[in-house]
DNA sequence: AAGATTATCAACCGCAAGCGC
DNA sequence: CGCGCTTGCGGTTGATAATCT
């Protein structure tokens, strides 16, 4: 038998949506809000599949949604996320406003994976090469894949940050935070169902659960408003630094907006 | 100018997590 | 605890556009 299928495939449209279709779907949502997705179409007298609806609404229709004109900072900023998080697209999307995981796939695998992997086409491109800073490239060419970060936290409870930019840790490693896990002397990351091995350091990363992270804000893109509220979260002013500061990862979580994603020990 | 090739991206698909019963 | 349903995620596909030869 096998579970139930989204829904009847036969008679239903696929393929691109029409403006008809469009202005359906909008305007049942705007009367009666998201969700209940797999019975929308036959409220809404629409030929489509619940998902479908779903993916258009999140995807095109909704409002605050960018399209296209990726800028050379938010580039920058998928490359950057894309080594700490690896292919979590709505991780990396929920970090760029207005931007869709699908739309950040699209350009990851056109676009942005073809530069940091130096494959240049033998075709010209003319978005190729031309935004993504070299520093963006070289430092994610300078990562290891395996050191991919699920952001669930599990037993470290704090970290050490250090608002000295460009300070790289030994090894020019990157050691964000997120899904720490302390397994005797061993540092491992979480992800998904797998656990990678972080690469060892020997100057005690990790001391009663905290975590020291030297480099933590070359990864993550903070802006002086937001290592404001840094401080103000942490009761702190920016002359208590010397030269890093603990804080909470609920804290952090907080300010990245990944509160959901934290998990209490 | 036309056919071939390649890039782009909207949409689809299967899977799994989360939730209520 | 197990089951079924809903939702969201990430990989993949395929139509179309852009570029090359």
């Amino acid at each position: 038998m096998g579970r139930k299928p989204c829904c009847f495939k036969e008679g239903v449209n696929r393929g691109a949506w029409s403006l008809q279709e469009d202005k359906i779907l909008t305007n049942y949502i705007e009367l009666h809000g998201e969700g209940k997705w797999r019975s929308l179409p036959q409220k809404a007298c629409l030929n489509r599949c619940g998902k479908s609806c779903r993916l258009r609404w999140m995807n095109y229709l909704r409002q605050g949604i960018k399209r296209g004109n990726i800028s050379p900072e938010e580039e920058d900023l998928i490359v950057r996320l894309h080594r700490l998080l690896g292919n979590r697209w709505s991780l990396i999307a929920g970090r760029l406003p207005g931007r869709t995981d699908n739309e950040i796939k699209n350009y990851w695998n056109s676009v942005l994976s073809k530069k940091v992997n130096g494959d240049v086409s033998k075709r010209s491109n003319k978005q190729l090469y031309e935004c993504v800073s070299k520093e963006s490239v070289e430092n994610y060419r300078s990562g290891i894949t395996t050191n991919v970060i699920a952001p669930k936290a599990t037993r470290c409870t704090k970290m050490l940050l250090s608002l000295d930019k460009g300070k790289h840790l030994m090894n020019d490693q990157c050691h964000p935070p997120a899904s720490t896990i302390v397994d005797d002397d061993e540092l491992k990351l979480e992800s998904h169902n797998e656990v990678h091995e972080m690469p060892y350091v020997e100057d005690e990363p990790l001391i009663d659960n905290v975590l020291t992270m030297p480099n933590a804000f070359d990864y993550l893109d903070f802006s002086q408003t937001r290592i404001n509220d840094i401080f103000e979260k942490s009761n702190m002013l920016e002359t208590d630094l010397a030269p890093m500061f603990e804080m909470e990862f609920e804290n952090l979580a907080s300010l990245l907006g990944l509160e959901d994603e934290w998990r209490d020990v």
